[in-house]
DNA sequence: TAGATATTTAAATAATTATCTAAATATCTA
DNA sequence: TAGATATTTAGATAATTATTTAAATATCTA
C-alpha cells in the first residue's frame, strides 16, 4: 500500500481538512482546535490522532496543553502526486501510488 | 460543504487512486479497467461512478463500451487547496475549503 | 499531596462505505 | 428479432469510520 494511502484517507474528512487550514494560520492546542467545532474533545482527539498518524501535523507538549502544527513534508509529497496527474502524459517513472 | 468535498473523498480510496493513475495514461473503457484489480466489474462501476460524481472522470458510451477519461479540472482545483496550505502564511484570501 | 485543568484512551453505537451476487439496460450482429 | 457482449443498477452484507460518554493520564498550583 502507497505510503501516501493514510494522508489521502486523513484529508478525506472535512472537519480534518478545516483542522489543517487552521494549522495553517498558527500553532494552536488541541483546546483551541476543539473550541472551532460543535464536537466534543474525543472526537477531535481522535482527528488529531489520525492527522498525526498520517503525518501531517506534529504535537509537541508544552505544560498542560499539547500544540499541534503542521509537518509539510508529506503535503509536498502529495502535491507531487496532483503534479504527476495533471502532467502531460508519461510523467515521472518510478512512482509508487 | 465545500465543493472539494466530493473529490477528496474519491481521492481516499486506493483502488480510485489507480485507476485515476490508469486514465493518465489513456483512457479506458470500464471492462479494460476492471481487468486490472481482482474485483467484480460491479465493484469498479461503483468506484468509476463516484470518481464521476466527484466530477473527477468523464464518460463517453462508443457502442457497447464506455470509456472513461480524466477531467483534469478538478485536480487543478485540489493542487490550489494544497499550495493554499503549503504557502506560507495567509495565503489567498476568500478560501472556502 | 489534593484539586483543577488539559488531553487522551476505552468501549459502545451509529453512520458510511466497499464489496458481492443477481438482475436490468444498452448496443451490436447474425 | 434473438443472442452475445459491455456495463450499470439493486439489494444485501461486511468492514470501516465517526461520534459519544465515561474513565484514565499528565501537568500545574495552592
Amino acid at each position: 500500500m502507497s505510503i501516501l494511502n493514510m494522508p489521502f484517507k486523513a484529508l478525506s474528512d472535512p472537519t480534518r481538512r478545516k483542522i489543517i487550514q487552521m494549522l495553517k494560520e498558527r500553532d494552536m492546542t488541541a483546546g483551541e482546535i476543539a473550541e472551532h467545532f460543535n464536537m466534543t474533545k474525543p472526537s477531535i482527539s481522535h482527528h488529531l490522532n489520525i492527522l498525526k498518524q498520517a503525518e501531517l501535523v506534529i504535537d509537541e507538549r508544552k505544560g498542560q496543553n499539547i500544540y499541534y502544527s503542521l509537518n509539510t513534508t508529506v503535503f509536498q509529497e502529495m502535491v507531487n502526486w496532483f503534479f504527476n496527474i495533471t502532467d502531460k502524459k508519461g510523467g515521472s517513472i518510478g512512482e509508487e501510488d
